[in-house]
RNA sequence: GCGGGGGUGGCGGAAUGGUAGACGCGCCAGACUUAGGAUCUGGUGUCAAAAGCGUGGGGGUUCAAAUCCCCCCCUCCGCACCA
């Protein structure tokens, strides 16, 4: 009977579903593992990258089932977002039937993958059970003062027609359609994610130890925590102080200029103070600096463009008088946006310095002794150093000199400590019509009034036409727009612009744990147990966007009492790419392979296996459709020494022959490997999450299932053992075959449902080992020798033996290296 | 520019400081076959070679280095005028 793959894998997701054995439930007396995937955007079709990312998750979920662990283990889709929008103009459907059919379509091809979903769990945020409680936990953080609305310059895609989050433009260009970002001065909704700024930073170190290193960095220079002082220079002719940061208080002696940002408030009062002649030619300049692209002025290489003013400032600890200049390269929404310029220690500066002619005054020399000289230096000095031309300070050194100046600095009431970082509020509002409806109607009497908690869900209307990009339909629907107040009942508008998507994902796995609750967004005894996940599998690109609002929202839960757990994720693994030609796979290219093809001519077990094999999980994995071939194979082998052999194996394997009954060498050995096999394998899939080595430990196995000719009914005993093993380590990987082919051993229980095997120590025991003999450190014979030498025994054998004598004759021993079990190294001379 | 990974056969990749190249792909030879792009057996770093040489390059530590240290080169990724 041949591999049939595709009767086999249809058959056992049946009774897979039948029998409900992925189904989870809460309970406190059983040791929980929360398995947890970022859920798909439902774009149409599974690609490679789902693929990989999901059967990492079903092999590890599979794997601790089977160690005994109550394992959550489901999926959804994040399905709310611009995609849906596009295809409705596209296809003249709507947003709703477009993202629910994808929905159906995709969920088919999960199944036929066989992951081991407990789809009783499911979440699909663009229904109304499951964003009600978006609107509800926007809310709870309106309540709490943690949502504000503010008119500012936001960043604005016009292609996408929307608003976007800081985090979600890449390069002054826009993470989704790669179109350039402009600002926009609009009025938004923002959330003070800043506010946990700071514990988000801590929490990194403190509990992120299973993250990898990479993720942790990104995130740490994104929050971008700078230490330093805030102080204010006197601007006589405006009567203004003007407050700057710095983290360089020690270099205040060396000020030349004050520079502003061009969008800086102090810019409209100069205007008013000026002659009509040099305000238009101010005016001129802003709007010449405004009108760049973020790209352009963002790049730290372009020119750097000043306008210098009439005005000066007075520095607070000399009392000298600086220009103050506008210039391009101060940002307006960092520290003041305004700043001290110190040309001497600092690169920008330095550059605008040289540029305009402006003085450079050092007050730091180079420890070496050097004394730099302002006029003659050819770039900024921005090391350590000692302190000079700064008054009383002179002499002190760089790290000395920041915290001894700002102390006087506080005491004479100049600066304040103050710490800055880069992370900005999240703006949530998007100007879209596929996304959750944010909870506030505006109202003429009573102004923006947040709709009670007991109204939601504010619904999203579904029957409607999307005409065009960048125009929500909402806005044409006056039965959506028009409402009364809460508050006083009178006329009010609905609120029109919807959420972020990253709010959806920012939470549904608290709602995996509490799946169709009515009452709440999720119950506090559920999350309380499963949460936080144990083990999260994604890609990368979320380093800085997803997983970092997820966290916030872990701790702003927590901060409610709502939940107990500060840090969502315990431990994060970011698959690699799925490349093909050399670059990722994406239609655009041309260059995907269609999963469901490939599960049609080979089965989900050999997609899985080889995705799994063709390299560890955090590479990228360059596709191949010969290694494909090379997977498929070996489950061929796998069924064929099954098949062919079953009759011998029911025979046998009524009882597990110990090492100790085995005399013959050779079956000492197979004993020895299955034994080893299974700690390789477990080791390599629970400790390393190297799936290809543990693939290869098994095929190794399987390879001496092969070559042992022995056909005593003590070798059938352990072939029947090396089956049986093989089959259930193989199980967590390619779970269709390996049912299979235990339901034909004479099973009736459920593969999946076997305990994971646990390696025998005492089979494990090496009787004899290969000791490597060097001369010189260069291996120049190789010895079996009783394991368990000791090392004098093993040095004496070694340089006794024959072979070795011959090859050191007539040199002069200088020392012998003797490692037990190992190796023995004779130094020798001539 | 700053920060973080990487660099090992023809390819994907293995190697607690201790036999470099597990496992697979590909390739070569053979077997079985009407046939093979099925299957099985053997071989496969380099070199004519038992020797020698081999983990990006150069130094170093060590009895012993892909692995540890220093310098350099290349490459991928992230951030990028954050004061």
């Amino acid at each position: 009977m041949p591999y049939n793959f595709a009767d086999i894998e249809k058959k056992w997701q049946g009774r897979w579903s039948d029998s409900h054995c992925f189904e989870s439930h809460t309970d406190p007396s059983k040791e929980k593992f929360f398995c947890l995937e970022m859920f798909p955007y439902p774009s149409g079709a599974l690609h490679m990258g789902h693929i990989r990312n999901y059967s990492i998750g079903d092999v590890l979920a599979r794997f601790l089932r089977k160690k005994g662990k109550n394992v959550l283990y489901t999926i959804g889709f994040d399905s709310f977002g611009m995609p849906a929008e596009n295809a409705a103009i596209k296809f003249k459907t709507k947003p709703h039937d477009w993202t629910l059919s994808n929905i159906a379509y995709m969920t088919e091809q999960l199944k036929r993958m066989g992951y081991s979903y407990d789809w009783h769990r499911e979440a699909i945020t663009c229904l109304p059970e499951y964003y009600r409680w978006n609107q509800w936990i926007f809310l709870q953080m309106y309540k709490k003062g943690i949502v504000y609305q503010k008119e500012a310059p936001v960043n604005w895609c016009e292609s996408c027609g929307t608003v976007l989050a800081n985090e979600q433009v890449e390069n002054g260009v826009c993470w989704r359609c790669h179109n350039a970002v402009t600002k926009k001065n609009l009025k938004q909704w923002f959330i003070k994610i800043t506010d946990y700024a700071q514990e988000l930073l801590d929490d990194i170190e403190k509990d992120l130890q299973g993250w990898p290193n990479r993720v942790r960095i990104m995130q740490t220079n994104w929050i971008g925590r700078s230490e330093g002082a805030r102080l204010s220079f006197k601007i006589p002719d405006l009567n203004y102080e003007l407050e700057a940061f710095t983290t360089r208080f020690d270099t205040i002696y060396g000020v030349t200029f004050i520079a502003l940002a061009p969008e800086h408030e102090l810019v409209k009062k100069m205007l008013e103070a000026m002659t009509p002649d040099e305000a238009e030619k101010l005016k001129a300049f802003v709007k010449k600096v405004t009108s760049q692209s973020s790209i352009e002025r963002s790049d730290a290489k372009a020119d750097k463009l000043g306008f210098e003013t009439p005005f000066y400032g007075i520095n607070p600890v000399n009392g000298k008088r600086v220009p103050i200049w506008i210039a391009n390269y101060i940002l307006s929404d960092y520290g003041t946006g305004a700043i001290m310029g110190v040309p001497a220690h600092d690169t920008r500066d330095f550059d605008f310095c040289r540029k305009y002619n402006i003085p450079v005054i050092p007050v730091i020399n180079p420890v070496d002794g050097t004394q730099l000289d302002g006029a003659a230096m050819t770039e900024a000095f921005t090391e350590d150093g000692i302190a000079c031309n700064s008054g009383e300070f002179n002499g002190l050194k760089t790290s000395e000199a920041i915290k001894k100046m700002i102390d006087w600095g506080e005491a004479q009431g100049i600066c304040k400590r103050e710490v800055n970082f880069k992370l900005r509020d999240w703006l949530i509002s998007r100007q879209r019509y596929w996304g959750t409806p944010i909870p506030f109607v505006y109202c003429e009497k009573c102004g923006v009034v947040p709709v009670p908690e007991e109204d939601l869900p504010v619904r999203l209307p579904e029957d409607v036409e999307v005409k065009e990009v960048g125009h929500s339909p909402l806005l044409d629907l006056p039965e959506f727009l028009n409402t009364t107040c809460p508050h006083c009942g009178g006329p009010a508008r609905r609120e029109a612009d919807t959420m972020d998507t990253f709010f959806c994902s920012s939470w549904y796995f608290d709602r995996y744990c509490s799946p169709g609750d009515e009452k709440a967004p999720f119950e506090k005894s559920d999350v309380d147990y499963w949460m936080p996940v144990d083990q999260y599998i994604g890609g990368i690109e979320h380093a800085c966007l997803h997983l970092i609002y997820a966290r916030f929202f872990a701790k702003f839960l927590t901060d409610i009492g709502l939940t107990e757990y500060r840090e969502p994720f315990t431990r994060l693994l970011t698959q690699g790419m799925v490349i093909k030609d050399g670059a990722k796979m994406s239609k655009s290219l041309g260059n995907t392979v269609d999963p469901t093809e490939i599960v049609k001519k080979y089965g989900a077990d050999t997609v899985r296996l080889f995705i799994l094999f063709a390299a560890p999980p955090n590479n990228d994995l360059e596709w191949s459709d010969r290694n494909v071939e090379g997977a498929h194979r070996f489950l061929n082998r796998v069924w064929r020494y099954v098949e062919e052999n079953c009759a011998s194996l029911k025979q046998y394997g009524a009882k597990i022959i110990s090492m100790d009954e085995i005399k013959a060498p050779a079956l000492r050995d197979f004993k020895r490997k299955i034994h080893s096999t299974i700690e390789n394998v477990t080791h390599d899939i629970y400790d390393e999450k190297q799936f290809n080595t543990a693939i290869a430990r098994l095929m190794e196995l399987t390879n001496a299932v092969y070559s042992l000719n022995d056909t005593s009914a003590e070798a059938w005993e352990l072939k029947r053992e090396a089956v049986e093993t093989l089959l259930n380590c193989l199980s967590p990987f390619c779970p269709h075959i390996t049912e299979e082919l235990w339901e034909m051993l004479g099973h009736e229980k459920m593969l999946c449902l076997e305990p994971w095997p646990v390696a025998d120590k005492n089979s494990l025991t090496q009787d004899s080992v290969t000791i490597v003999g060097q001369i010189n450190g260069k291996v120049r014979g190789k010895f079996e020798r009783p394991a368990g030498m000791s090392r004098e025994d093993l040095q004496k054998s070694i340089l006794s033996d024959p072979y070795m004598v011959e090859k050191i004759a007539g040199k002069e021993i200088l020392k012998v290296i003797a490692v037990p079990d190992k190796l023995v190294n004779i130094v020798v001379k001539g």
